[in-house]
DNA sequence: AACCAGGACAATC
DNA sequence: GATTGTCCTGGTT
């Protein structure tokens, strides 16, 4: 454990940045249809443009949080209470598994400049504090897609294809096949990114920059003492109708109300029409069905299907069409 | 073309 | 046995 990642520090911003816009989980903002990059007329979106936050590259957020480690380390002496204290970070800063903080250039000499240093790095925390709750909220939110464990230490071989499938999809990386079959997620993580580039050429030290966020991530959440409300708002916690009870086998309506319980999530791909009634529309049905699919590991899934499978709800009295028929809506029986 | 309804059968747990 | 994935036919929008 620990080791770092020198790959992951020089890899090309764009290798990371660039999520299906179809997958991503989306525009914080549900008024406006922007998905950060899919329609936007100027020519290929840059890094630079005002994306939505999702857009916002993770290893980039996971460095920036380094630097606030970095200098909080050496120039902040107390006064962790107020941000909820990381306790242990205090003391001495572990190294995270993804951050290599060399050649960051950053001293607190220069002492006229310190003031406004200190103001600056205290804003930028915020942010940045901000920021790494998005991740792992987002990561945390593929988890509860896929039903895998946050720490990919824990995933099984099945776990690692599920991440694997997801990860391709997400990011849009060429098509992995099977090289990591048979792989726990033990295996993974102590491979090198020179071992993930043997068994996929294309794009392992993307995967492998991915699995090191994914670490990172983990080791943040171990790290980070109870109660500590710097990273709350990714709520670990938050049990909001966890329709996957741990080990049991997901139901598709169990599934499709997932979905529906993160408008900020999927509201592009499933809403409710009628909350009350239990009437959603399924908006994008190709993707509905291919989250589907993912989360049961049954990549040739489609929305023929996945309709064949809720018609089968007709009979048990789970789901139905709702009075007036319309394409893609459906109502569940016994909404709440 | 995409969606809908439902029969039939297989696979999986 | 329950669930759902797959394939299919045929109808509707």
């Amino acid at each position: 454990m620990g080791s770092t990642s020198p790959g992951v520090t020089t890899l090309p911003h764009s290798c990371l940045a660039r999520p299906d816009p179809a997958l991503l989980p989306p525009s914080r903002d549900p008024d406006t249809q922007s998905w950060g990059c899919p329609e936007s007329p100027s020519p290929p979106a840059t890094p630079e443009q005002p994306l939505p936050t999702f857009c916002l590259h993770y290893f980039d957020m996971l460095y920036s949080e380094d630097i606030a480690w970095a200098t909080k380390g050496v120039g902040e002496p107390s006064q962790s209470g107020a941000h909820g204290g990381r306790g242990e970070a205090q003391k001495e800063p572990e190294q995270c598994p993804i951050i290599d903080s060399q050649g960051l250039g950053l001293g607190t000499e220069g002492g006229d400049l310190q003031a406004s240093l200190h103001l600056e790095e205290h804003s930028l925390e915020q942010v940045q504090s901000m920021v790494v709750g998005e991740v792992l909220k987002d990561i945390e939110t593929a988890c509860k897609l896929l039903n895998i464990a946050a720490d990919p230490a824990d995933w099984s071989p099945g776990n690692v294809q599920k991440w694997i499938l997801w990860t391709e999809h997400q990011y849009r990386l060429p098509q992995i096949g099977k090289s990591f079959q048979e792989l726990s997620g033990k295996d993974l993580c102590a491979m090198s990114e020179e071992q993930f580039c043997q068994r996929s050429p294309a794009c392992g030290d993307i995967l492998h920059a991915h699995l090191d966020i994914w670490k990172s991530a983990a080791w943040m959440k171990e790290k980070a003492a109870p109660g500590d409300v710097r990273y709350c708002d990714a709520s670990w916690a938050d049990s909001e109708v966890d329709s996957s009870c741990a080990g049991q086998p997901i139901h598709l309506w169990q599934f499709l109300k997932e979905l529906l319980l993160k408008p900020h999530n999927y509201g592009r791909f499933i809403r409710w029409l009628n909350k009350e009634k239990g009437i959603f529309k399924i908006e994008d049905s190709a993707q509905v069905a291919r989250l589907w699919g993912i989360r049961k590991n049954r990549p040739a899934m489609n929305y023929d299907k996945l309709s064949r499978s809720i018609r089968q709800y007709y009979k048990k009295g789970i789901i139905r069409k709702p009075d007036i028929s319309q394409r893609l809506v459906y109502q569940f029986v016994h909404p709440v």
